[in-house]
RNA sequence: CGGGGUGUAGCUCAGUUCGGUUAGAGUGCUAGUCUCGGGUACUAGAGGUCGGAGGUUCGAAUCCUCUCACCCCGACCA
């Protein structure tokens, strides 16, 4: 019997220091998790049964297409990953350890390779495809800076699915049923949502988007436009620019100005006066141990992703002594002409051939105005390297964009034959041909989803529990432990309640009314039954409903069909939300 | 990895500048009395390697050296 006074919930009044969102402050506070070291976390009674409901609406709906659930190992060998590559590739993320033999081994941060292992092993036909494997286990990755409670861990859960075809068409109808399951699921778990344009980042493929919940406890940048539905991550966001720079005819040529000491784009436009657009921004970095320049518009800001993305491999800024090794000045004076050794010169969108602007002249204390794209420097690579900002067009409908902070709960991406390939996992084709398998893969983070309930729902009192994860159905509060009559009811309805197989906390400690009321508004249990002074006056109990703070008061006789109404009610709105998914 | 910060009771934090009784408060916990529909009141009590090691000193939570852990900003991040 689930009583409270012999139960685990070490709730707390005050906000633990380590608390660094609401969500986070509000899992510290209802006792759901407990932090062991720094981004891990052990689940307590109720944090626990919070993660199993969701675990078991992911298990619904990925079985109801049929995809089937396995297990794969956390501990992986070192060859397996260096078959990918992803053993040098991961870094410093990769959790590594040595086995007694002084083997190399690795707790896996996500499982292409062993899933590709296993398709390779076993399939031999594209008869046998399409197939959609998933798994909801723990994963390791070492972070560099595990934040917001169980947002960023160096443990967490994941549900990650592989799906295998034998054709693109194939692998779109696989990634489609994907993103109908992770619409479900969150429906289901009462969240909302944006399906997002995302970077592939390490994974590799062709294509991805996120699940993006909009918060602004959220570390992810995400850009929308509310009138046609255009919405990407800032990684790979565009847009349209307000102000784009004028075509010059018969431009001058290019001419040494002296700025003294004038480093910035802000300090040389105020001191030619000129606009900020004017100006051309020079960012030196290194990829590979080969010197590139990015160009951009003075007003404007390079993103790292896209850079990266146009670069086509990681980079690293350049450090000071290189800069001037390299171009002959300071980072403040550089500019796309007069290089000994000219570097890859990647040029954003903004800067337009034939305008005219100023830039630095690779010495100390000048730059040069009059520089015309195309004809003083090549403009061989155009890429859209750039920051999008607030209030800038939409690339679709040219209304102004929304950028929001955003915690991603889940990712889902067309693969394609990159970990196949390399891995050498083949089908047979209807002519007797091999081909690699064309592979997806799926990811939600279980934790993400209980923090991201936790912040959508919740007010000043505490967490409201959407019905389909709540840790409890209904919390049963007694007042008056001594009166006998009050106890018996409250077990009588107890024990009928869990007849039925509902999940009901019985709040039984010898505390006062005020405390029992406050724990159970901040563990957030949808639906609360309180048995005391009503009920030794008018024989009524009371039913209040967490959601909407409504209160019923009913006799005991009929309390157990009004519970069980007002809980399918509440569970069905969020089920039936699910069936909207198209 | 760079910069900054914090480690004192289960939790939130004083005390450290300028070394000096038995190291404090609130909350939580235990016992008792009271109270019983929104964190009740009173009384009594338990609870501490002051993150760790070494050093200086007659004497160290306090000063010095080293070290560990955690947090924040940045870098990084399927």
């Amino acid at each position: 019997m689930m009583k409270l006074s012999h139960f685990l919930m070490p709730t707390l009044k005050e906000v633990p220091s380590e608390a660094d969102t609401r969500a986070h402050s509000l899992m510290l506070r209802a006792g759901l998790i407990r932090r062991l070291t720094a981004g891990v976390h052990s689940f307590l009674p109720l944090g626990w049964r919070v993660m199993k409901n969701i675990e078991r609406i992911i298990r619904e709906e990925q079985n109801r297409f049929d995809c089937q659930e396995i297990n794969m190992p956390v501990l992986n060998p070192r060859e397996l990953w260096e078959e990918s590559n992803r053993w040098t590739d991961f870094g410093d993320v990769l959790f590594r350890l040595k086995d007694r033999r002084g083997r190399d081994l690795c707790l896996g941060p996500t499982h292409e390779e062993v899933i590709t292992d296993l398709a390779r092993s076993f399939i031999t036909s594209y008869r046998e495809l399409p197939q959609t494997w998933y798994q909801i286990q723990t994963k390791f990755r070492d972070e560099a800076r595990p934040r917001a409670g169980v947002i960023r861990g160096r443990q967490f859960t994941m549900m990650d699915a592989y799906s295998f075809d034998y054709s693109q068409e194939g692998l779109d109808k696989s990634y489609e049923n994907q993103r109908i399951i992770y619409e479900r699921i969150y429906n289901r778990c009462g969240l909302e949502y944006s399906l997002v344009g995302a970077s592939s980042g390490l994974m590799g493929g062709t294509g991805s988007q996120e699940f993006m919940q909009l918060t602004p406890d959220g570390e992810d940048t995400v850009i929308t436009c509310e009138k046609c539905g255009y919405a990407a991550n800032s990684e790979v966001a565009q847009s349209r620019l307000n102000q784009v720079s004028e075509v010059v005819e018969n431009p001058h040529e290019p001419e040494d100005v002296h700025t003294p000491d004038k480093k910035t784009i802000a300090a040389v436009s105020e001191f030619l006066g000129v606009r900020p657009m004017d100006l051309m921004k020079s960012v030196l970095v290194m990829a590979d141990d080969k010197p590139v320049l990015a160009l951009i518009r003075g007003d404007l800001e390079v993103n790292e992703t896209k850079l990266m993305t146009a670069i086509g491999a990681e980079y690293r800024a350049m450090e000071p002594h290189e800069i001037v090794e390299m171009a002959g000045a300071d980072a403040g004076f550089i500019g796309p002409i007069g290089w000994k050794t000219k570097p890859w010169i990647i040029v954003d969108e903004s800067i337009v051939e034939g305008a005219s602007y100023i830039s630095g002249a690779n010495k100390n204390d000048y730059h040069i105005k009059n520089i015309v794209p195309g004809r003083d420097f090549s403009m061989k690579t155009v890429k859209d390297i750039r920051v999008v900002k607030d209030g800038e067009g939409c690339p679709n409908c040219d209304s102004k964009i929304k950028i929001s902070r955003a915690v991603e709960l889940g990712h889902i991406f067309k693969l394609g034959t990159k970990y196949s390939k390399a891995m050498g996992a083949k089908y047979t084709d209807s002519e007797g041909a091999d081909n690699p398998l064309i592979m997806g893969c799926y990811g939600i983070g279980l934790e993400r989803i209980m923090s991201g309930a936790v912040d959508t729902h919740a007010d000043d009192f505490g967490i409201i529990w959407p019905a389909t994860i709540a840790p409890f159905d209904f919390i049963i509060i007694s007042l008056m432990q001594t009166e006998s009559s009050i106890m018996e009811t409250a077990k009588n309805i107890y024990e009928k309640l869990k007849g039925l197989g509902k999940d009901v906390l019985w709040d039984n400690r010898e505390y006062n009314p005020g405390v029992k009321f406050k724990d159970a508004d901040l563990i957030g249990i949808p639906i609360h039954l309180v048995i005391g002074k009503n009920f030794l006056k008018d024989g009524l109990v009371e039913i209040k409903i967490r959601k909407t703070g409504e209160r019923r008061k009913i006799k005991p006789k009929v309390a157990i069909e009004e519970l069980m109404k007002i809980h399918h009610e509440l569970i069905n709105e969020l089920n039936d939300s699910a069936d909207q998914v198209k």
